[in-house]
DNA sequence: TGTACATCAGTGAACGCGCGTTCACTGATGTAC
DNA sequence: TGTACATCAGTGAACGCGCGTTCACTGATGTAC
């Protein structure tokens, strides 16, 4: 069955796209190639036409989910003026929305307990996307600020992914609820927005 | 071969140590019954005369953690005056070698990830534990400030946990020295201290 | 005091299952002649 | 224009391996008589 130009392409980013919800949900030691192809609607034989191993699949889902992580902030920021874009972005992410939709949220958050037990690929991987993130957070800073923010920018992303994580463990949702609003309120007090 | 009263006891807190210490390495989910066994010295067999499933030895060795990550706190901050106890908690928990230090360390950080993936019984341990966490964090902060401080402890406990988890997760040892080093100097900043 | 039996923490072989990976095959379409 | 062959994305059975769990057994010591 000979399929028309770019068939291929498309099957390879459909099973990428899979692989990048999965893994937020299940973490990259517990998807199964079978699962994420039979989501994908393939069966398994398949995978190996596009991807060497499932570690290069783990790679790759790796850029997919932090791709889309950028096109997300950009979204929620982006046409907006610098505070309420920051104050756009902090309420978002530290919704209970952002929190219960697991399958698609920032990878920051979903994975980063996950990358001390990767290999170094996929860790510079989930480096290269944390300096996007941190780069797009300053550039905002800056524009508010007008000092150089990268620190300020860490700092804040970190306690945004800390509390997105710490919500996300606990069971009770209104422990949950709290951990989210609290950082949300210190941190636009922190950022003056 | 009978053996002296205790001693089974003991047996089981060793093999809770060994799987406190393995599933911070490795997650809940990579952790083989058989390995934690042979660390405390025995073979797999012997495992079910102590632990009913895997899963049941998750959730006490989630209790563990806990238990020794408060123990820790209190030796850190302990015999200190507020300002130098918060200080001296901040660098450690921001430090390289705690960082470094995955089989011994905060398990907010170790496992908040892997928690959305666990049964609710450790859910609900990990949600304890954080709250006993926060409660340390807060009496500090209240001896430092005098008002009420749980959403200070919420937001501040965040952002540690978050840039550990970040330093943990990229590849890159000076990325990682600047997170963990913005995130330590913001927080001083921020707590007056 | 001595003997037979009970106890029970721990051993190690075996099981069933899931998963990553391989590979011979399919079948629709393009290409050579 | 028609026929034989090549191509190649995808299929599904089979493999090997690791892991959680079970279970008959061990062997040193305590207990009953």
């Amino acid at each position: 069955m000979r399929y028309v130009a770019g068939h291929k392409d498309r099957t390879r980013a459909r099973v990428l796209k899979e692989a990048a919800r999965a893994i937020r949900v299940d973490g990259p030691h517990r998807i199964g190639v079978a699962g994420i192809m039979a989501r994908a609607g393939l069966t398994h034989g398949g995978f190996y036409a596009h991807f060497a191993s499932k570690d290069e699949l783990v790679v790759a889902a790796m850029a997919q989910m932090f791709d889309e992580a950028v096109a997300n902030f950009e979204r929620v920021t982006g046409g907006k003026p610098p505070a309420l874009a920051l104050r756009s972005y902090v309420d978002f992410y530290l919704s209970v929305r952002h929190k219960d939709a697991r399958d698609s949220s920032c990878p920051l958050a979903s994975l980063a307990a996950d990358l001390p037990r990767l290999d170094p690929a996929a860790r510079e991987r989930f480096g290269a996307g944390l300096s996007r993130l941190i780069g797009a957070f300053a550039n905002l800073l800056f524009a508010l600020k007008g000092s150089d923010c990268e620190p300020l920018a860490m700092s804040v992303l970190a306690e945004m992914v800390g509390a997105l994580s710490l919500a996300r463990g606990v069971d009770d949702p209104r422990q949950s609820k709290m951990i989210l609003k609290h950082a949300r309120d210190l941190l636009k007090v922190r950022l003056g927005i």
